[in-house]
DNA sequence: CCCTGATTCGC
DNA sequence: GCGAATCAGG
């Protein structure tokens, strides 16, 4: 007789949809895009380790080298501002008032595509749930900074970090 | 001290 | 296969 409480890799019926092929390939768009893992854990919605995990068993690994990276938090002492993630922002918006109103002009028929992006673009990730067309803000950001001035607003804070890694 | 990525190891 | 814990480098 079949068991039909044979339950293996233990998966929600609907909920906690693991590395789907969706995922895999925001994984693999966002490394090669040159973002860091916790960058792009933070994209996806998933823990640091997480990304590198998969990265590990997909064979992505850029070799054995730590970190190629400027580190500059040596010297910057100023009051930094922390890029924000998207999942916290969207949680922050969604579940505290409820009322999901936009901080800024913030201009959605401005998007392009990764190739798209130039050092005054914004560079605010616009990705659905299953998102094939995977894009950016595309408007203007000054200052030099990775978003426009809408973004800006919901990307950055005026304070410390906040411990949100690790689970 | 902070950060980063890579590996190890238990589930 | 998955991710936290741990290790290793900067």
């Amino acid at each position: 007789m079949a068991d039909i409480c044979n339950l293996g890799p233990l998966q929600m019926p609907v909920l906690s949809p693991t590395w789907t092929d969706e995922r895999i390939e925001l994984l693999k768009q966002h490394f090669e895009a040159g973002l860091s893992c916790r960058e792009i854990a933070a994209d996806i919605g998933v823990s640091r380790n997480a990304v590198i995990g998969k990265l590990s068993r997909l064979n992505l690994t850029r070799g054995r080298s730590t970190d190629e990276r400027k580190l500059d938090r040596s010297s910057a002492r100023a009051p930094k501002a922390v890029p924000r993630l998207q999942y916290e922002m969207l949680a922050t918006l969604y579940g505290e008032t409820g009322a999901p109103a936009v901080t800024g002009p913030i201009d959605d028929a401005n998007r392009c595509s990764l190739l798209e992006l130039a050092e005054n673009r914004c560079r605010w990730p616009i990705s659905t749930p299953g998102a094939e067309d995977f894009c950016f803000c595309g408007n203007t950001a000054p200052d030099g900074q990775s978003y426009c001035a809408g973004h800006s607003r919901l990307a950055y804070r005026p304070n410390s970090r906040a411990r949100i890694m690790r689970g």
